[in-house]
DNA sequence: AGCTATTGATAATC
DNA sequence: TGATTATCAATAGCT
């Protein structure tokens, strides 16, 4: 009946909330503290001063923490700061983490937009109204697909020739790649003769009622990336 | 492809499985005291030795820990000892928790054996043969289950006095109950006339060809309880 | 305090 | 080392 939603990352302005949340996590980070003592044999200590105790949480115990934090003074200074986790250095790789995944989900976005794009060329939208920079983008894309193809052929190829005995290839008939799913199963499949490569230039990428517009680059000389 | 076991909390014996684990830990362990930090706005710290690196892992920093646990040493004895969070309370804590959940986890699976049973017996088992330690508890669960149908009956009645307009009550009639749900939809529906109670101690539990095994205490005096 | 739907962490694997 | 994914574990919001 009652899920959780998407926590984010501040300050929680409800007392009791926070209260909750505080006790529930405190009891997470403690175990989380004695799972690495236990599965990794590492000395870990953690000290908590929350304003819902009279008393810090002191963890394994005081002289466990004392022991450790004695260690760490101990060490030549140079010795301390040259791998030491700091929270600066924490949240510096924490920010690096989110922008990239965020680069990682726009250029993703990016793709499935061209990529709808693309299909809705396929299905007869005309090329003039086009952005600019969408049809940059879907020329890169399809060189790449190109691209994959043709290194495709290449390695099936080879492989024919390891195995001349059957020279006999099925043609393989190509119809209506309009979706997603059509276009890429077309292009993992055996589209072409392998023997007879260039016949992929002049392949029949897409067979329907909207001949009145070709698709880009399909009768054109294949650029070499 | 790769999904994850269950990991019993013991030390790994698998050198780089160990090393894996520490490194993947050590990074969740910080973003949890970071998240407290954050969220609870309560101060936090942590020291980790492992043999995995050179250097100690300080955090939030060395200056924020030495801060932590001064303050810490600085209370009066009496105070420390009040509350603090030790290794053995929480073990002792853990040890209560895991019991209990097994005691939970024994109640329902002995639960579900007898309901087993008792579909058996509905369809046909004779009694005669049975674990008195079974019949013991299939005599409780049963008692429990009419004391829940008294007292649904007992507060739709009251609801029915309510509003006395409707004196006509359909009369529903039941059919064999031979599984859990079943049963269940059997109890939570009206299976009397609510203005004859006395009707209930004689009704029809099961109906069907296995006639030749009536089921227990249906036709006794139902014992208070 | 106990429950459940979700999010989050992470063991295995590549 | 880093990415991926199937699971297990933690926990936010309710009651």
């Amino acid at each position: 009946m009652a899920g959780r939603k998407k926590v984010k990352l501040a300050y929680i302005m409800n007392d009791a909330s926070r209260k909750t949340s505080y006790n529930k996590r405190k009891n997470g980070f403690i175990k989380k503290m004695h799972e690495i003592n236990i599965l990794c044999d590492v000395p870990v200590c953690g000290i908590m001063y929350s304003p819902y105790e009279s008393q810090p949480v002191v963890w394994p115990n005081l002289l466990e923490t004392q022991r450790l934090i004695t260690k760490f003074r101990s060490m030549p200074e140079a010795e301390r700061n040259k791998k030491m986790v700091t929270h600066e250095m924490f949240l510096k790789q924490r920010i690096e983490k989110e922008q990239e995944k965020l680069n990682k989900l726009k250029k993703e976005n990016r793709e499935k937009q061209i990529r709808m794009l693309m299909n809705q060329c396929l299905t007869g939208r005309p090329l003039i109204g086009l952005d600019l920079n969408d049809l940059n983008d879907m020329e890169c894309m399809i060189k790449e697909c190109v691209t994959e193809i043709v290194a495709q052929i290449k390695s099936r190829k080879e492989e024919n020739l390891a195995e001349r005995n059957q020279t006999q290839v099925a043609r393989t008939q190509v119809l209506a790649p309009s979706t997603d799913q059509n276009m890429h199963a077309a292009m993992e499949t055996q589209m072409f003769d392998l023997n007879n490569m260039d016949a992929m230039q002049t392949a029949p990428w897409f067979v329907g009622d909207v001949s009145n517009q070709h698709f880009g680059y399909v009768d054109d000389q294949i650029p070499p990336l």
